[in-house]
This record gives structure tokens, sequence and C-alpha cells, in this order.
DNA sequence: ATCAACGTTTAT
DNA sequence: ATAAACGTTGAT
């Protein structure tokens, strides 16, 4: 009662902020319970909305709150004023549940899902509520069996009943219920405000990350995948194809409004499927795809579904993986000159191709019995890694049940989300070209028998052998827009050159193993995503040269930088826009991975996961992206977390949806974002997600991107490089560290959001003693500081770092001031006084003279050995 | 009874 | 279109 009591509400009217806010007058109780009649008057037959609540168990749900958003801030633990009641941004559920109090619109009774073993039996015990009437029923309570339901995995407990389906209401509604994470939260890290309405607005399609779904069998068929994807691929088509700028709005606005006014609840969600109408196959488009490219003998004999090859395509998530290898060899071919528009071009391009085949999308969607929607969340990361909690133990039994229901004789269809990206529907679209068109042109019996084949005949009927395959996550998630495309334009400019960038200062020196450099080999990585296929491809070629030398003696900040200066050119290509709203990312599947690998004549083959495992540790990203596409086993498998703790999109000229959460899924460690495009609301929507993170490079990429670190926080973070990050400087590095200054005094938190930071690289930056001083001050336990090519540090800023009283002091054992070159001897004294260092990096320091370092080297040797390395390069003995 | 917060309405 | 507000539901 207290929130909402209005005497509270005065109270803090009257002291905080703004006397009443505007916007709400006070009065106005009435409005709500006048919704809330008219909602369930609107929800028409069935009983009383039910309101879903938090599954409690996915890493939202498990996390404390933050404390710093705005929902937090309005809380009155946190002295606000409690208005808002909303939940904590970090904190909103990833698969909300239906309340426990949740019975059956025609028995009277709860879930029963507990109750029986089998899949299929426990999806049609189990309750499930229509996205579209909101009736809540056991699906076995239906009548009407012989239509199916469209299961929406985004949400657990959540279908388009058979009802509501045959009604052909299908499709319009995007998201069931439970969704309101996104956009419409208020200072949503999903949301973030448009930076730049500067890059395209179009909205992308989110990739979904693959997932391989192991869990179930899978069902599903390419064909309904498809369909999923070709739905969606057609709304998008419509959002984005024509007027690039405001894709949901079109589809909303072609929605007739009649409908919207049928269902109130679907107000909300963007529609997009419009066009859905029947055109009907013309499909057979273009590209073949190449599925079979890997079909070495072994795989061969893996059992997988070869035999539904097609079907493994279209639910896997590696499989866009795969997709998205072949479609770069399309690519690859524009791309050549100019990186911008080959993305433009390669997203449109597709789309409009696509606009045919979009319609009969649907139709095919309907014919096709099982089709499931959005999937994504079985798949993927494997075992346990991911933070994200499955959702529950319904959302456990959600997978499970989702196989079961896939393989459901009902057959329902998996609705497509909605929010897939456009990409995705492209790729699904040649997979289907490539693989079913002539299973397209069968009907849906027909690929529901095909289908339900299970990979074990026998057991075809029940499920678990087919479970249904779940896949990549269509959901629509929609990226955020790169923000500044612009800005990036702009700061290039300035230090350009070259690409060595990466390294940075690697022409300096290597950097000493920081954690990130452990794993080079591993780092390119991709998600899988069809993105980051491309990618790696990419990268692959550009990258491939090495570093071009520079001198680091002739860079001169101040001047032009010449070729010489490190930072890279950053791609271009103007970042799609990616709209991240309204994406929820899926829990990892909560089924073990399988252990071993089926084979064809129904054996396993004897070498056990483990002993994959130990194989798949030895490939190189990209390498493990071809392996998810061989089978499913091989999908999970190399999908654990424990082969992708570093993940590197360096330099990836733009970062799509699809990688996005492919990173999310696989919850890297270590994420190397350098030299990207990657805009504020992508970075602060990964770590958010990324709890566990402890290295962060963001070298070369936009303040306005870094400073998502400002508001996001990353509790573990060690390792945080925003070298040559253009715009960082005193006052950008003012606004990194300190702590959040609008606490109340009573709980005021002092200690800065990086406090953990070990390694703290700033090359290049324009930085001056100022951070210096911040840096000390909100860094306790640093240790290794990259400084170097920062012209404004001198001798004052070293004494600054080891001055008597600062922690920096005992803590710093690794300093880097190579190419400062307003530093001289005089700090080699100052460094004396670090009980710790280790490693002092002045190599092309004008200023420094060998005689200083022999006299350092002399001084220090009472107590401690160092040696010269290189020429103004000193180093511990140890 | 209390706390949390969902889902909608309202204001801007 | 978005942020704020709030009645009411759900959990404890």
């Amino acid at each position: 009662m207290a929130m909402s009591l209005s005497a509270d509400d005065e109270d803090y009217d009257s002291d905080s902020e703004q006397p009443r806010p505007p916007n709400r007058p006070k009065p106005k109780m009435a409005a709500s319970p006048a919704s809330a009649v008219k909602l369930s008057a609107s929800r028409g037959t069935s009983g009383a909305r039910r309101r879903r609540t938090r599954c409690r168990k996915c890493e939202a749900c498990l996390r404390t709150e933050c404390g710093e958003c705005h929902f937090c801030k309005d809380m009155k633990k946190f002295g606000g004023p409690g208005r808002m009641k909303q939940s904590c941004i970090m904190r909103q559920c990833i698969a909300p549940v239906l309340p426990h109090t949740a019975v059956c619109l025609v028995c009277g009774e709860a879930g029963k899902e507990d109750t029986v073993e089998d899949e299929e039996e426990k999806f049609n015990l189990m309750l499930m509520e229509c996205s579209i009437c909101n009736e809540i029923v056991h699906p076995n309570c239906l009548k009407v069996k012989d239509s199916n339901g469209l299961v929406n995995d985004e949400l657990p407990n959540c279908w388009e009943c058979p009802k509501c389906n045959h009604a052909g209401k299908t499709g319009k509604q995007k998201r069931g219920p439970g969704f309101k994470y996104a956009s419409n939260l208020p200072g949503s890290l999903l949301k973030e405000p448009r930076l730049n309405r500067d890059s395209k607005e179009e909205p992308e399609p989110l990739p979904p990350v693959v997932t391989a779904t192991a869990t179930v069998p899978t069902l599903t068929t390419t064909s309904a995948v498809k369909r999923k994807a070709e739905r969606e691929g057609s709304s998008k088509k419509n959002e984005e194809e024509p007027p690039k700028k405001r894709p949901p709005l079109l589809a909303l606005d072609s929605l007739p409004r009649t409908r919207l006014e049928d269902n109130p609840l679907r107000k909300k969600r963007k529609l997009f499927d419009t066009n859905d109408e029947p055109s009907m196959l013309k499909k057979k488009k273009k590209l073949l795809k190449p599925d079979d490219q890997f079909s070495p003998k072994l795989l061969q004999q893996i059992k997988t579904e070869n035999d539904h090859r097609e079907e493994d395509e279209g639910q896997w998530d590696h499989e866009e993986d795969a997709i998205a290898l072949d479609r770069m060899h399309f690519r690859r071919k524009n791309e050549n000159d100019s990186e911008l528009q080959d993305e433009d071009t390669e997203e449109e391009e597709p789309a409009v191709k696509e606009k045919d085949g979009g319609t009969h999308d649907k139709t095919k969607a309907l014919a096709s019995p099982l089709l499931r929607t959005s999937s994504a969340r079985e798949g993927d990361l494997s075992s346990s890694n991911s933070p994200r909690a499955g959702p529950s133990s319904e959302s456990g039994d959600g997978q499970e049940k989702s196989s079961s229901q896939l393989k459901a004789r009902h057959q329902r269809r998996r609705h497509p989300n909605k929010g897939l990206s456009k990409e995705l529907s492209q790729e699904m679209l040649k997979m289907e070209d490539s693989l079913s068109n002539q299973k397209l042109s069968a009907e849906k019996t027909e690929n529901n028998a095909h289908y339900r084949r299970p990979l074990k005949n026998e057991d075809s009927l029940t499920n678990q052998n087919c479970k249904p395959i779940k896949t990549e996550e269509t959901q629509n998630r929609r990226a955020p827009k790169l923000e500044n495309s612009v800005a990036n334009y702009h700061r290039q400019p300035l230090k350009t050159e070259d690409s060595s960038g990466n390294q940075n200062r690697s022409p300096v020196k290597a950097e000493p193993g920081s954690e990130a450099d452990e794993q080079k080999p591993r780092w390119p990585l991709n998600n899988g995503s069809s993105d980051l296929g491309d990618w790696l491809r990419h990268r692959g070629r550009e990258v491939n040269g090495t570093p071009r030398g520079y001198s680091p003696l002739s860079w001169n900040r101040s001047t032009p930088i010449t070729p010489l200066c490190p930072r890279p050119l950053p791609r271009r290509s103007p970042p799609k826009c990616v709209q991240m709203e309204r994406h929820v990312i899926r829990p990892p599947p909560i089924s073990p991975p399988p252990d071993t690998l089926p084979l064809n004549e129904g054996e396993a083959h004897v070498m056990r996961r483990e002993v994959w495992m130990k194989v798949f540790s030895h490939l190189p990203h990209r390498d493990l992206c071809v392996c998810m596409r061989v089978c499913r086993a091989w999908n999970r498998w190399c999908c654990d977390k424990r082969l992708w703790k570093h993940i590197s999109l360096n330099r990836c000229k733009s970062i799509t949806p699809l990688m996005l959460s492919g990173i999310i899924r696989r919850q890297p460690v270590a994420l190397d974002l350098s030299w990207t495009n990657i805009s504020k609301k992508q970075l602060s929507w990964l770590i958010n997600r990324l709890p566990g993170l402890r290295v962060l490079l963001l070298s070369g990429c936009s303040w306005v991107a870094v400073s998502a670190l400002c508001t996001s926080s990353c509790p573990l973070l060690r390792t945080l490089d925003v070298q040559w990050v253009e715009g960082l400087k005193d006052a950008q590095m003012r606004d990194l560290l300190s702590p959040p200054t609008d606490n109340r005094p009573g709980q005021l938190d002092n200690r800065s959001k990086l406090r953990n930071v070990e390694d703290l690289r700033l090359a290049g930056l324009d930085i001056t003693d100022t951070s210096l001083c911040l840096i000390i001050r909100y860094m306790p336990l640093l240790s290794k500081l990259d400084l170097s090519y920062c012209n404004h540090v001198t001798d004052q800023s070293v004494n600054i770092l080891t001055a008597a009283g600062t922690t920096t002091r005992d803590s710093l054992t690794d300093i880097n001031l190579s190419v400062c070159n307003r530093v001289t001897d005089q700090s080699l004294t100052y460094f004396k006084r670090c009980g710790s260092i280790c490693h002092i990096d002045l190599r092309y320091c004008k200023q420094v003279t060998k005689e200083g370092c022999d006299q350092f080297i002399a001084e220090m040797s009472v107590s401690v050995q160092f040696e010269l390395i290189e020429d103004k390069l000193l180093q511990k003995i140890s």
C-alpha cells in the first residue's frame, strides 16, 4: 500500500524534484479501473486477463536492483517517490510466467504438466495462454484439436490458440503477453534513444541467434521454420523496404485499424505481418544454398538428420551461421567496392527480392503444421553456461514442451517471430529455396510426416526423439541502431590509417599477455550468426594483412596524423540500425548437451562429448561455426561457453543484432569490439547482459558508444581498453569513472563502476593529469596502465600516479608510456616509489635516455633487479 | 498486510 | 513516440 499512497506521493512531490510531474494529475485514478474493466471485457470470452509475473529464475530475476536506473531511482528504497512502480531495468524478467493462480478456462484447473512424463502430454496438460484472445487453457481441454495452435517460444506458455489461429488471426500479434520490456520502458537499455537519426533507422532484423537446440528433435520442419522466417521476412519487407525510415510504423499503419481495435492488447505490439495474405508460392527463388558444403564422410555418418537436412537448417542457429557463410559468397561480389553500400545492399536487396515470397510465407506457414515461433532459447549455449537463466522451471518445461509440442500431433505451428530480422528471413528464404523448394510444394501433411520422422523411426510418435527444433530466436529483436555512423565518420579522419591499429600498440610493444592476448587465436569469432560468419570472412581478407608498421616516433598527436598513426580507419559502413528494443534474449537451453553423437546406424560415435570438445577447442571460431551446422549435437557442443571465452569482433564494420545475441548466448569473459562501429545502445545492451565480463576492448570506438559504460555496470570488469577512442578526454574520463552522483546522501555509493579495473588502456587519448587523478582515486586495483601516445602525459603525471597515499603506487605493475614525448628521466625516479612495478615502457620517449634507464636499474638493484629488454623498455627480472 | 511490479492510461 | 503515473494483481 505504501507505494501507491497518495500521501506518499505528495510528500515526495513536494520535496523532490518536480512538484508534480505534469504528467499525471493525481486524481486520475478512475482511469485505471476503467481500463481494467475494459481490458477484461476486451478479452472477450475469456475471463480476466492474467498478468504474468517474473519467473524468478532467469538471470535478470536473479539480479539485484541496480539502484541506478530510472525505475530504481523512483523506488522509495532508493530515495525516489515510488510513483512509477516498475521493476529495475536490469531485473526485467526474460521469461515472465503465468501466475500460479492461473487456471484453465475450460476445466478450471491449473497446469498439470508435472503429472506426466511424456513431453507431448506435458504440453497438452500445461496451461497455454493465447496471445490473441488471452485465454488460458490446457490444450487438452480444447475441442478443436484439429486445428493447430501456434506456439510462441518467446514466452513460456504462450501460443496462438487453435481458435484464433483458425480464425486467421495468426500473425498479427507479434508478441505475446508479457512483453513490456523493451522500448516502453523509459530508460530502458533496450530502448535507447535513437542516437542518430542520421543513421538509418532501418530496423534491422535481428538475427536470431541460432541455437541449436538440441533438445528437441525437430519436428519442425524447415519449411515450418522457413515459413516463419518468411513471414517475418515478408513483414519486414513491408516495414523496411519502403521507406526505410519508419519501419514498424508502417506495418502498423498498414494494418487495418479494425484489428487493433478488436484486440486492444495488440495495439501495442507491432504488427508486421500485415501482408501476409497468401500470395502463394512464388518463391522459388534465387539462390541455392549450398548447404552441403560440409559433407565429409564423417558428417555423413552422423545421424543427424541428414535426411531432414532441411529441418536442421531452419532450426539451428548455426544454420544461420552457415547460411551466413554462404551468403557471404554472394556478397563478396558486391562488397569489394564499398562496404557501406554493400551492407545496405545486402540487406536491402534481399528484402526486395523477397517481397513476393513474403506473402506467400504465410501461406506456407499455415500450411505447415508445425511451425515454431521463436525458439531461440533452446539452442545454444550449451551447457550450463549462460548466466541467463532459463526461465523458470516452466521454461525448462517449456523447452521440453516445446519439443513435445512440436511434435505434437496437433501440429502446432510456430509462430513466426515477427521480429526476425530481415536477414534472418532472407536467410531462411534462401534455405528454403535451396532446401525445400521441393518440399514447400508439398503440403503440410507431407511435411509433417516428413519432419516427424524421428530420427529414430520407431519413436517417431513419441516425440522424444523428435524434439522440436528450436532454433533461433526468431524474435524480433531489434538491434539498436548504430548510432552515429556519422560520428564515426567524422572522427575517423583524424587518426587514421591503419588498420593495424587494432593492435594499436603493437608496434611499439606487444602487449604483455593481457588476458585477451592469450586467446588470440580464438578471438575471431563468430557467433555463429550469419553476420558473424560474414564478418569472419571479411576479416580474413582484410585483416590478414598485418598491421602496417609505422614508426611510433613519427607519430605526433598534434600533428595531423600521418599514416603512421595507429588508429585504423573504422569501417564506415553505416551501420544499419539495429533496433534492440523488444529484443528479448532467450535463455540458453536448460537441457544438457548430448553426450554422444548419434550415427546413422543408431549407434553412437565412439567419441564422447568431452573428447569432441577437446577437438573443438583447437578450432578457430570460424570453424566452430561451420561445425555447428553439422548436426544438432555438434551444434550444441560447439556453442559451449568454454569455446567462446573470448569473442572478438575487432574491426567488424557493422555489428548486427545477430552478433549481439550470439555474444550474449555465449557469455564471453572477454569481448573485443575494437574498431567497430558499435553504438552506445548496442554496447549498453551487451554489457548489461554480460555480467561476467572481465575484459572489454573498445579501442577505436566512438566516445558516444563508450559512454555506455557510464550508465551500465560491469562489476567484474578487469580489463578496459579505450585506446584511441575519439572524443575521450578528461571530461569523458570523469563521466566514465565517477560514481553516480545522484544517489541520495544516505546511500551514496562512492565507488566507481569501474572500480575493479586492473588493466586500463588509454593509449592515444588526450587526457591530462586530471584524468590520472580520477584514475588513482577510483581504480584502486589498477596494475596495468597504458598511456602510450598520450601527449599530455608528463613527469608530473607519473608523479601523481606514484604519489604517496595512492593505491596505484603499490598496485601498479605495468606502465606503458611509450611515445609520450613529454616524459623524461624524471619519471623513472618516480617509479622507484612503486613497490610492485615490473614493467616500464618508455620506448620512443624522446626525452628519456638510456642513461636514465641505466641509472634506474642501478638504483633499483638494491631491492629489485631490472633489465633493459629493449631500448627504454625496462622489465623486472624475475 | 505488505511489497513488488504489470499493463495500461495519460501527459507531454 | 515516449515517459510518467497508477490501479490492480501477484507473491509472500
